[in-house]
DNA sequence: CTAATTGCTCTAGCGACTAGAGGTTCAAGA
DNA sequence: TCTTGAACCTCTAGTCGCTAGAGCAATTAG
């Protein structure tokens, strides 16, 4: 049995955030210590490391909460399972291509002054002026 | 003059959220009508856009409240300008490079899934076990 | 003049935590 | 057994950049 703290320990996720998993219902309530501390089992710490795992892919706690609920029905097709991941890469590689346009622009931005006042300043020129840059964002 | 409304409308900034901008202090608390309603000019429209368009580069509230104060000293040395540029740059390629991680394994796990059930669903099993990653993210 | 639209302020909500207050329990040493 | 200090408990509020809504006042078109 755990104390919050060594399941904090053994995961790398910090103490109020295992207990804002439990108030998201992603993790389920643990039992108790005699003095109302929360004692944790093993099951409770690999689902702790499925959702720091999930969380680091940068999936939703609600996507996360969907698919702790489908693995608790192994007999289940597992099309949901597959359509959140799907969703999540499509989502992932939006966002690349959204942050890549503003690298492009800032590289320029950033770059290019030669001025050594405000008053001449290229980022400055730059952001007052959005016809300066090369697409949209 | 302009309405706040007929501001919005220019900007393509909403409504709200350009009340929100005066609040942070980004944008100057404007003139009112007799009826103690905001009315803005040609100035107030240029720094509305400039906001606008640092914000669509990504750039915190605070940064561009920083360029705002420094544009009003035109006969300073621009390096603070230079410098939040290329902080925002180096943020952004930060950020990219991330979500490339995230892409390689979010690729492996939403493709690869042969089963049909849950029980036997390359996602579920990915994100139980961390080690079937190629590295770290 | 009336009605529709737009404006005003203030408060609360989003997502995923994080920090702190104020109090209780646990574990180890004397 | 007692004491101390670390760890634990609940609850509230703050982060960021908006966005939504309530309840009212001002403007504008017909
Ligand atoms: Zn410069
Ligand atoms: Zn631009
Ligand atoms: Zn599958
Ligand atoms: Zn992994």
């Amino acid at each position: 049995m755990y104390s919050i703290g060594e399941l904090s320990r053994r995961t790398g996720v910090k103490v109020p955030t295992i207990r804002y998993y439990e108030q998201m219902r992603l993790m389920e309530a643990p039992e108790r210590s005699d003095g109302n501390q929360r004692r944790y089992g093993k099951s409770e710490l690999e689902r702790l490391a499925f959702i720091r795992h999930a969380r680091d892919l940068g999936l939703a706690i609600d996507s996360i909460r969907e698919l702790i609920e489908l693995s608790g029905h192994p007999d289940m097709p597992c099309a949901d399972a597959d359509r959140i991941a799907k969703e999540q890469l499509a989502s992932v590689r939006g966002r690349i291509a959204r942050l890549r346009k503003l690298e492009r622009e800032l590289e320029r931005i950033a770059t290019c002054c030669i001025g050594e006042t405000v008053g001449d300043c290229y980022v400055i020129r730059a952001l007052s002026d959005h016809t300066l840059c090369r697409d949209e964002h």
